[in-house]
DNA sequence: TTGAAAGCGATACCAC
DNA sequence: GTGGTATCGCTTTCAA
């Protein structure tokens, strides 16, 4: 456990000499500098960075809150910006914020308040209003993943767009029975949830199709997607013949769902989805495209500009999905037809 | 931004005083205790971390080492970890090493030399000799949760014992034909992976029925596990009636590809799982049951013994599993009866 | 180009 | 009980 003094000694200069040289930072001349380094590979040197820090204001690290880890989004945003933070030498301090639960609240009051970190990066909070604040509050350059406002920066997908060209996929194949399926009363992501259902309603209303338009609430996972799919498809009458699931996830879940029902999916139900999900491909599901991971590395990027100039306006970066087609939604059929399909 | 000083001053006390009141430890009277508190709670004083761990050389923070944080198991481990080092007041800094890439290379070889952390929890890294070497080499207590060795403490599942009860499971129902699906030769978790083949081996083995013992191969995940599956089913000669998954989600792949060749589950295929997935419950998976949640929270709990005490010698907890069972196995049927069993 | 010395913000030992 | 002071390990003026 040598430190820079040791160093220093061994190479027989200063302190300050030997700290210019290792940080690149300085006048230094090229042999003292060869000498420095040399002394410090053989004492096996680490600098503290807890004495950089405390020296020079930064952490070299950056604070990431989310409130789930365990859900594809959110896992996949953190790999990317694990990835991102690696390659710029930066440690990844994570908080785990549950909506709703008191550590919660504790991470906002104390534990976020310690400022060990250069910068914080919020994904899929959709933070209340004094949450937000509370971050601002902390001086740090904030990003947010997910989300809608001026205050800080945001990378999100553009979901009012990228619903209405779902629904618009589905309209273009003569479907008019189209049901969205996920955004709820009590929903945990508003903003998300509710621009998308807006997406769904003004693509169906531009269509002549206000009147056909409904939707069924459900969480955002695959099993709240099966449960609200079972009970939207089991009343025959009303039955859709299409439906835009909010997320991948639903979508699946819908999938699956009709399959118990004996619906072959796409001709008696087409599905399509948002996200292009890791189980995507395997459900043949077709779905609009966003890259998390990607979105993760942005964060990072934008992060990284404010933090050198913490002067720079907040920026909103709207990201455009790509559709996959796969092989979940095919062309409206008459009824005796998507009767006669077998499973 | 204020300081202890801040605080002392408007205490009308000294640096130390202050730093006696505020961190409960040597004397200090109530009343100062009083007014310092007070003082420190006016001025918004928050401690900065890391001139406190310059200065008592604890940085409050844990490290933890996985491969993926995008699969079920990692994501609860590191939420059940996440929660148990909230409650103790502890930050987490997270490191996500992926098997072979070159960004795993320089978290061991510089991230971890940096010891911003007064503790390291290894979660399903199966880390190499060299890894552990260096792992210990810091000088900080470790923790391994899944793995199987005497240098560190390690929490895991008791896996031949899980895979033998798996395995007997389906021969109590009379089975014989029983495939084991998830060991592969390039296979990620050695220890886990070839310990759950042996239980099923052994049980096998116990049961007089060591030459109706076959494994396929297939990565730790649900796609996998439908491709693998559809392979193993596609041969109606060879077809098992009962599938030993090494997890869950290899289990519901399974599951799919029968749903998908027309194959009732568990009228004319039993599967039984090993995890106890969010997804187990959807498709009715019969599994034993392993919380890594509770897995991480008791990782934690170990490594915090072992800060206290250093010396203290490794511990190892093998976890015994419990078997759920729900509607995926079923008693061996005769072939009519299972052939003329409807999906 | 280099070195001496003053912080950074706390803790902790040792007198009083 | 309380206060002065050295200390943790590094960066950063400021002189030389």
């Amino acid at each position: 456990m040598s430190g820079i003094a040791d160093v220093a000694r061994q190479a027989g200069v200063s302190k300050s000499t030997a700290s210019r040289a290792l940080s690149g930072s300085g006048y230094v001349s090229d042999e003292t500098r060869d000498r420095v380094t040399r002394a410090a590979e053989m004492l096996g040197y680490v600098p503290s960075t807890n004495a950089q820090s405390l020296s020079t204001g930064r952490t070299q690290n950056i604070g990431v809150v989310m409130p789930y880890v365990n859900r594809w989004f959110f896992a996949e945003v953190l790999e990317g910006i694990q990835a991102a933070l690696l390659e710029r030498g930066l440690d990844l301090t994570l908080y785990d914020a549950k909506p709703g639960s008191d550590t919660r609240e504790r991470i906002f009051e104390s534990f976020l308040t310690r400022k060990r970190f250069d910068g914080l990066i919020a994904v899929g909070l959709e933070p209340e209003e004094n949450e937000l604040d509370s971050m601002l509050a902390l001086g740090k350059p904030v990003v947010n993943v997910v989300g809608n406002h001026e205050r800080t920066s945001v990378v999100t997908l553009d979901d009012p767009l990228t619903a209405r060209r779902a629904t618009e996929h589905l309209i273009e194949l003569g479907h008019r029975r189209i049901a969205f399926l996920g955004a709820g009363s009590r929903t945990r992501w508003p903003h998300v949830e509710s621009s998308r259902l807006d997406g769904y309603m003004q693509s169906m209303a531009d269509a002549g199709l206000a009147d056909e338009a409904t939707h069924t609430e459900s969480e955002l996972t695959l099993p709240a997607g099966y449960d609200a799919a079972v009970e939207l498809l089991s009343d025959t009458r009303t039955r859709p013949t299409a439906i835009v699931a909010a997320c991948d996830e639903v979508a699946i879940g819908a999938i699956i769902a009709a399959r118990r029902l004996g619906l072959h999916v796409p001709a008696a139900l087409s599905v399509i989805g948002i996200d292009d999900h890791e189980f995507a491909e395997m459900f043949a599901l077709t779905t609009f495209r966003q890259v998390p991971r990607e979105q993760g590395a942005a964060a990072v990027e934008l992060l990284m500009r404010q933090i050198q100039d913490p002067t720079l306006a907040p920026v909103i970066q709207r990201l455009k999905p790509r559709l996959v087609v796969r092989s979940s939604t095919g062309p409206l059929r008459s009824d005796r037809a998507a009767a006669d399909a077998t499973v």
